[in-house]
RNA sequence: UGGGGCGUCGUCAAGCGGUAAGACACAGGACUUUGGUUCCUGCAUUCGGAGGUUCGAAUCCUCCCGCCCCAGCCA
């Protein structure tokens, strides 16, 4: 018995449900689906409705389809279909059995439409396009009625009937709905139910040259699957009396509820399919898993965990009300997941050489360290040390701020999980004034604990052994675009960002990440999560940053500047 | 302009006539061999505006203002 639930996310959707339940309108369980067209890949917005569909599935003890929605062959395609199978699994989600396609009830439509017919509530009409848009009418004035309107049951079935044989060119006749010219929503104005479209379709090939339109195939397709609620956008919302009238009229007694949802907007970067495929097909990014898209392939390359995009999706709630999410929050999630986690590791990635003078030469020492510091249970790793290292150019200045925890002249400071070292002299290229090497001193005592004389040291950087450590390739990624709302701009391509990738050759990564899988995660300590690309060839790790760590210093050395 | 929706903190979002949850962001502070994590603290006398009903309104009524969607043989 299917029960309201307390205690998970609430939401509109939900309180509908949860009355529906209990006023009984249910004759059995909740039954939902997610929808996607095979014309691109999916994205954080789709990620949305899947979690939504899924999820209230899986709260009322229900059921939630696969369903792909290709009843347009223009665009769609197997590879888009197998992409979105992929993801939707990665995210976490099981249709089991429940895999269909609208192209599987072809056949069934016809006869719906057939039927239509016959009961006069539809008819061919044969104007062309630009006919039918012009008695449309307006906002402000009702459309005009063709004179196809009255044809009889008979001809209205020889024509349609001669449609699906093929006699007709694409754009000759067209199966409309028999409805209301007049009616101030334009969606009941005769829509269009079948057009002809003689091109092949990627499921059925060119076994029908007739095709019907979403309006006609996505209600039956519920209808016929036994849906229950049938969510979907906003934008749909004027299709609902539309969606009613054709259910009510060929399959009453199965009649899913429609409910709208707001569609998800996210800051700095774009989500409509349109703008997506122009970002690939004109080479912006690279693919579709390109680490910079929002599409959920291009998430997994990046590094993110279905865990931490399904807590996203969670906490951005469900309502009616136009949003744009700030891209902080889908960060925060990914942070948290990732926090708990993935395994401590150092790696450098401007690196500047160090040399400890008073460590003997040829001496090496291995220690052994934590991988995670709240996280025993994630076991222990070997960290080793030399005479030459190298540490982050960012964490030596020649003329540090007073609030700078690291090195410069005279200071000192502690290398992660090893000794606290001082500043003795630095080495400059003679041509270029840049400092290319420094010398330091290292205090033996503090290899577990403060200096002997107690005095405390306040910075802690990161470092590898020049011996020990593999080299790297990182690629640091930031926001496709540098303004926060770049899908409201006609031109959105002028505000992509320059800077949102770059390549860093030279980096070297301490010994433990000699060998890597591939889609593996790791914290590069004071950096980021950093995950391993598919990219990595035999001998040169690539590590694409996921997200930088929260870092209060950039923050307050960017507010000095102000 | 006709129709359909929506307006609660910078961004999301609870609230369903009884006197504004929470999250992110932001700002302080504690702790710290990650300027990370964690932990405290602060952050809407006010709910698009104006009237009205009521002992009492973000919640009910009226009018006004703003934003989004619809005139594809796309979905």
């Amino acid at each position: 018995m299917t029960q309201p639930t307390t205690g998970l996310p609430t939401d509109f959707i939900r309180d509908i449900i949860d009355d529906d339940l209990r006023i009984g309108r249910l004759k059995g369980q909740v039954a939902t689906r997610f929808p996607p067209e095979p014309n691109g890949y999916i994205h954080i917005g789709h990620a949305k409705s899947v979690c939504l569909n899924f999820g209230l599935a899986s709260q009322y003890q229900g059921t939630c389809n696969l369903r792909l929605d290709d009843t347009d062959p223009t665009g769609e395609s197997m590879e888009y279909v197998e992409s979105i199978i992929r993801d939707v699994h990665w995210l976490g989600f099981d249709w089991r059995d429940r895999l269909y396609y609208a192209s599987d009830y072809f056949e069934k439509l016809y006869q719906f439409a057939v039927e239509l017919i016959k009961t006069g509530n539809a008819y061919v009409c044969s104007l062309n396009a630009d006919e039918v848009r012009e008695n449309r009418g307006t906002f402000t004035e009702p459309g005009r009625e063709s004179p196809f309107r009255n044809r009889s049951v008979e001809e209205n079935l020889d024509l349609f009937s001669r449609m699906r044989a093929g006699e007709f060119a694409d754009g000759a006749h067209v199966l409309r709905a028999k409805i209301d010219m007049a009616a101030p929503n334009i969606v009941m104005r005769d829509p269009v139910l079948y057009r002809i479209k003689r091109e092949p379709h990627y499921r059925t090939g060119a076994q029908w040259v007739i095709y019907p339109m979403y309006d006609f195939a996505h209600c039956l397709s519920d209808a016929l699957e036994g849906i229950t609620h049938s969510i979907c956008t906003l934008e749909f919302e004027n299709n609902r009396p539309l969606y009613d009238w054709i259910v009510e009229r060929l399959i009453p007694e199965n009649r899913p509820r429609q409910i709208e949802f707001a569609r998800l907007n996210l800051s700095y970067t774009v989500l409509s399919k349109r703008r997506l495929i122009e970002l690939v097909k004109k080479g912006y990014v690279q693919g579709w898993d390109d680490p910079r898209m929002p599409t959920v392939t291009g998430m997994r390359r990046r590094g993110y965990t279905p865990e931490a995009i399904r807590n996203f999706c969670a906490q951005i709630g469900v309502a009616k009300n136009d949003n744009l999410i700030d891209v902080s929050l889908l960060e925060h999630c990914v942070r948290e997941d990732l926090n708990e986690r993935t395994p401590r590791v150092m790696c450098v990635l401007r690196p500047l050489k160090v040399v400890i003078d008073n460590y003997p030469e040829g001496q090496e020492e291995h220690f052994e360290c934590q991988n995670h510091p709240q996280r025993p249970e994630l076991g222990v790793k070997q960290v080793s040390f030399s005479r030459v290292l190298y540490i982050e150019r960012d964490d030596f200045m020649e003329d540090p701020p007073k609030k700078y925890h690291r090195l410069g002249p005279g200071r000192e400071v502690r290398l992660r999980n090893a000794y606290v070292i001082k500043f003795e002299r630095m080495v400059k290229d003679e041509a270029s004034g840049e400092v290319v090497e420094l010398h330091c001193t290292y205090a033996p005592e503090t290899l577990n604990g403060p200096p002997a004389d107690g005095r405390k040291i306040q910075g802690v950087i990161h470092w590898v052994s020049e011996a020990h450590c593999v080299p790297a390739e990182v690629r640091l990624y930031d926001r496709l675009f540098s303004i926060e709302d770049p899908g409201a701009e006609e031109d959105f391509i002028n505000d992509l960002n320059p800077d949102s990738l770059k390549i860093l050759t030279s980096c070297y990564a301490e010994a433990s990440l000699e060998k890597v899988a591939p889609g593996s995660q790791y914290q590069f300590e004071r950096l980021g999560y950093f995950c391993v690309d598919p990219d990595t060839a035999s001998g040169r790790a690539v590590f694409n940053r996921i997200v930088p760590l929260r870092d209060s210093w950039t923050r307050i050395t960017a507010g000095d500047k102000k």
